[in-house]
DNA sequence: TTTGCTGTGTGATTATTGTCACAGACAGGC
DNA sequence: GCCTGTCTGTGACAATAATCACACAGCAAA
């Protein structure tokens, strides 16, 4: 059960439901429920089955690929006002996680159970259009990543990487590392390059771009 | 305009479609068009727009991602019975291809105009949960081939895609070096080398598999 | 048979990444 | 301050894969 004000931030993140018919739109408040999670936490994690659907308020979950050696690679992420698109794959295919989702910062979501995330589908046209369209991100966004595993050095791909974020970059060598598939000295030297060429600033858990167009025009290289 | 023979064939790969209602089956009737590619046609490339959606009767498509350098890889085939998800994706997010289709033997299909498509996916449940089943699996298969390419280490990756094959595989080191994004020559050293292991058995144009246990033990492990 | 094309075998060499093993640096709590 | 745990720098080395450069084999057409 949703409380008035979890449901305004909810219709704020997630616009497209305000054309739910009220019916609807209060059957959704009294199934779903809220849930807040601290940094961290394992929100599903491979060959688990699924809950719920997810709709984030706010935070964000990873969702990671772990080998067996320790080492993990970054799939994607999902921000508030998306959706967790292996989660609708689960339950709109009846399969199981073949992945882990970690909340990265402290997360506010809001969970449908099954049924009424199938319903939602079913019948409102602007909601299931909405997860089409990130079903359809999140395909591209994949295959972009496995050509780059597949054929872009590392190099590359970190400066992509960093030049996708906000400059004063908080985090650590091994985070980068974890998101790249690598291994945290690999991304320490490369990093160690990058600020020699004056391209990258850096710092304990800070990473400062300097030479933004440099990086770039590295990384399209 | 499809003929009555080829609607035939198409409602056996895709039963669902029986159920829709006669008028829509009569509409797709006339709105689709039948294709036949020869081995080796582009179908789409990357930065195409979609032109409509393919159903196939019979042959196989292969979806792939080309480097630069020439170098390729697979991202998954679409067989009779099956669609190709990334149009789906492109169709209803409106983006462009991000690969290259390349059908592979002799390739039928019916082709759906877009608005087809979308009025099927719309009104038609059962057309609808077979789509996004196909996501589904799609998204999962993706989701592997990723933390394969990124860490498992080609012996394997080959190992394992002979096992994946009926056993007189007819086909290059080449083009089995494209299906893992390799080189030949690294596929041919490895092959040997099972073949030293007495796994599998050589020719010109020929994968022979002697010992399929020990392949998938290697696979495995 | 000769020619030529495609496919395969192989060595030598390089590049890139991963692994191991530490040392030092920094921040926050005590 | 001083300790402790986390983060980072770095050297040495191993392992995997890519690249280059050919030789040769099998097959088919001329």
């Amino acid at each position: 059960m949703l409380s008035p004000e979890i449901k305004d931030r909810l219709l704020q993140q997630y616009p497209m439901l305000r054309e739910l018919p009220a019916a609807d739109q209060s059957e959704l408040q009294a199934t779903a429920s809220v849930m807040h999670l601290p940094a961290g936490t394992v929100v599903f994690d491979e060959n688990q089955s699924c809950q719920g659907f997810p709709l984030l308020l706010s935070g964000c979950i990873h969702v990671i690929k772990a080998a067996p050696s320790g080492r993990e690679l970054q799939l994607y992420s999902v921000d508030p006002g998306e959706s967790c698109i292996l989660t609708s794959s689960c339950l709109l295919g009846n399969a199981k996680y073949k992945a882990r989702g970690v909340a990265q910062p402290d997360t506010d979501l809001v969970v449908l159970p099954p049924p009424t995330f199938r319903k939602l589908v079913s019948i409102h046209e602007p909601f299931r259009n909405y997860i089409f369209s990130l079903f359809s991100e999140r395909l591209t966004d994949l295959m972009q990543l496995v050509s780059a595993v597949a054929f872009q050095k590392l190099d590359r791909r970190l400066a992509n990487l960093l030049v996708s974020k906000p400059s004063p970059i908080r985090t650590t060598h091994q985070a980068l590392a974890d998101e790249l598939g690598s291994a945290r000295e690999i991304v320490s030297r490369l990093l160690k390059g990058f600020a020699e060429q004056g391209w990258v600033k850096l710092g304990r858990e800070q990473v400062d771009i300097i030479d933004e167009t440099a990086l770039k025009r590295f990384a399209e290289l």
